[in-house]
DNA sequence: TCAATCACTGATCACCTATCACTGATTGAT
DNA sequence: ATCAATCAGTGATAGGTGATCAGTGATTGA
């Protein structure tokens, strides 16, 4: 219970980057209890204890909040994948032990992984907020860089099939992918029992890429 | 050019279900075109040559609209999948022609896929319309139902790895689904030759399903 | 001391989905 | 032939949304 309903004192001089940080921060909170859509500025606004008109001194649009967040969150996984928190790669285990990084973080983190991997990168003039450059998200682009450098390594010595690195990386990251993200769409689905279900296809995963014997 | 944009004239007493089906084309059609989120149901209605309100004498809400244009889709690709327009599935090859179908369906489909497989199931209370039964879509369920079926029949035969039916389908699923949704998403990404990563994907989910001799 | 800057606000715009009271045309039963 | 009932359709509007704008004090450096 920390979203101050009355009026938040007003910050001195130079602390406009104090309030970014807690506009971004009640923003989070009530993007991941209720849902990105379902989130309006008013509230978020109400969150921090301002007035609506004042989050668009630190941000241009509501979308912005969001893409922020994503970028931060996306980060932090690009981060775990390089940092190698899973072992060498250089069996079957090894490989499924680094894509299981990728596919607990977007279990964890649903409502980021949606923001950044599942909402359509292009948003077709809203007649307010026009077409915009649809630059891809940096987050999708270092995650991607990572996964392809690890598979990479699998590649160089010989271990995977024979397919050039970029429709590898592709092909290990579309089924990773699908399965966090169509957990995350339909929750309510009758899935199977989440632990089998995820090392299951990990393995799927890695046993198709894994060159045969 | 078939979008009346003046008065479509009234309708004879017992021709509501023609209404009903101008809306659902003209829909169909704004929405393919810009997306699902940028038509308004004033848009709709104008494209229909008949007043916003109207549309809610045929359907409850805009969704409504947008869900019956997804069930009938996915009505059709369960129809595709079932009807064996692949060939049969004893082999590796036959697998890849049937998961081909999917994929074929929801590239061609964006905006039907989107909304089927790739919205969140759980609208949670936008304050007007409340949650809502989350019954899971049809549309999900019958895709599914056909898409074990036929894996069920090569595990029969004894061709697939060891793992339950339900897991072994959304172990399929989950792979084709990633491709899909992951290149509906984002659009922008330099994805590999679109020919050659579609067969590289289906290969490698047929593969890791493929019991290794 | 005082103009400039900064954090912030109330009022409002244009748009959205959805509801409501209403209007005519059409109809079937008397 | 009449006329109440039904049905297709409408204008006005409620209450929500994201975003803009002119303005208001507190703080600050010169």
């Amino acid at each position: 219970m920390n979203a101050p309903s009355s009026r938040s004192p007003r910050k001195a001089k130079g602390q406009g980057a104090e309030r970014r940080e807690e506009i971004l921060a009640a923003a989070l909170k009530l993007f991941t209890e209720f849902g990105i859509y379902a989130v309006s500025t008013r509230q978020i606004a109400q969150a921090v204890g301002i007035s609506q008109p004042t989050l668009y001194a630190y941000f241009p649009t509501k979308d912005d909040i969001g893409h922020e967040l994503q970028d931060r969150a996306f980060a932090l996984l690009a981060e775990k994948l390089a940092a190698g928190d899973h072992g060498p790669i250089v069996d079957l285990d090894g490989v499924v032990r680094m894509l299981r990084i990728y596919v607990d973080f977007g279990l964890e983190n649903p409502d980021m992984y949606r923001i950044g991997f599942m909402s359509e990168g292009q948003h077709v003039g809203k007649l307010r907020h026009e077409p915009k450059d649809v630059a891809l998200l940096p987050a999708v682009q270092s995650t991607y860089g990572v996964l392809r450098g690890e598979l990479a390594k699998l590649q160089a010595r010989g271990l995977t099939i024979d397919l050039d690195i970029e429709t590898l990386t592709q092909c290990a990251w579309s089924g990773m992918h699908g399965l966090v993200s169509l957990m995350i769409a339909k929750p309510g689905f009758p899935w199977s029992e989440r632990e089998h279900l995820i090392a299951s296809q990990l393995r799927v995963i890695a046993r198709g890429l894994w060159r045969g014997d």
